[in-house]
DNA sequence: ACCCCTGTTCGGCG
DNA sequence: CCGCCGAACAGGGG
């Protein structure tokens, strides 16, 4: 599921645990979503001492603890965060829960293909700190937008949008959504749009990802009626704004879907 | 059985 | 060295 607005609605569901302590952990070591990380220090290191605050930065999410403890999270393809109970039994795929006196958070990833990461020192870990806007701050400017579309202008505009460090948070479906407002083609190399089509693809970023925020990251609910996303997957689905039948490709690696009489 | 997947990383290639 | 692309990762669902 998550793209940005996904993400922001995970990262709160663990804000009920905020002032309250770890008081006993469970988690599989080896497991995928571990790479990399020692799972031994985040043990050691997290029973015992409380979460303070989280932040979310595009689709990863940091948790604060106490004495210097700070937890990376990201969902990848299928990760979940949610609350059960202090009873709680992980199932399967639970592959990190952290226990508190009343509570459970609870992280879960099928797929794995999401990740765990630990630090603990008085600086935020070097893996959090990045100067890269958030696309629905004031801080994602038109210039920072022109330079990165320049730097990689020999991409199709679809794979441009999908890379971090210049669309933080914009996944797959947003991608489709943002061309779509835009009226421009997927699949065109971003060295050849046009300065109107820019400015277009600039104003549908920040619109999509704020309307995005503003609606789903409360309760996860659907986007309005009239996005693309509620036609993208169905065969046949259609434009919502002329009713075109959606085409569909392969574009930046990933299943596009646009409509051939309104993007070109 | 076979093909799909709202993500990231890495190796190969130009 | 830079940047682009396809494959791989692991598992569930249609």
């Amino acid at each position: 599921m998550p793209e940005l607005a996904e993400v922001e609605y995970f990262r709160r569901q663990w804000d009920i645990g905020i002032g309250h302590r770890v008081l006993k952990m469970s988690l599989h070591p080896r497991k995928h979503l571990f790479r990399g990380t020692d799972t031994a220090a985040l043990r050691r290191s997290l029973i015992g001492v409380r979460l303070l605050r989280s932040e979310a930065r595009g689709k990863r999410m940091l948790f604060f603890f106490s004495d210097d403890n700070w937890l990376g999270l990201h969902l990848g393809m299928t990760g979940k965060l949610r609350v059960e109970s202090a009873n709680f039994r992980p199932a399967k795929h639970d592959h990190l829960v952290l226990y508190q006196r009343d509570r459970a958070l609870v992280f879960t990833d099928s797929r794995q293909f999401g990740r765990v990461q630990f630090h603990h020192g008085k600086d935020e870990p070097v893996w959090w700190n990045s100067a890269i806007p958030e696309i629905a701050s004031a801080s994602f400017r038109r210039a920072f937008f022109e330079a990165f579309l320049n730097r990689h202008g020999k991409a199709p505009i679809k794979a441009v949008l999908l890379m971090q460090p210049g669309f933080s948070g914009i996944g797959n479906w947003m991608a489709d959504e943002i061309l779509w407002r835009a009226k421009v083609l997927p699949s065109k190399i971003t060295r050849s749009l046009s300065p109107k089509e820019r400015a277009a693809v600039f104003r549908a970023t920040r619109f999509v990802a704020r309307e995005s925020l503003r609606l789903m990251a409360p309760d996860l609910s659907d986007p309005p009626k009239n996005w693309l996303i509620h036609e993208r997957w169905r065969s046949g689905g259609k434009c919502p704004r002329d009713d075109t039948v959606l085409r569909r490709a392969r574009i930046g690696g990933r299943t596009t879907a646009w409509c051939p009489r309104c993007q070109r």
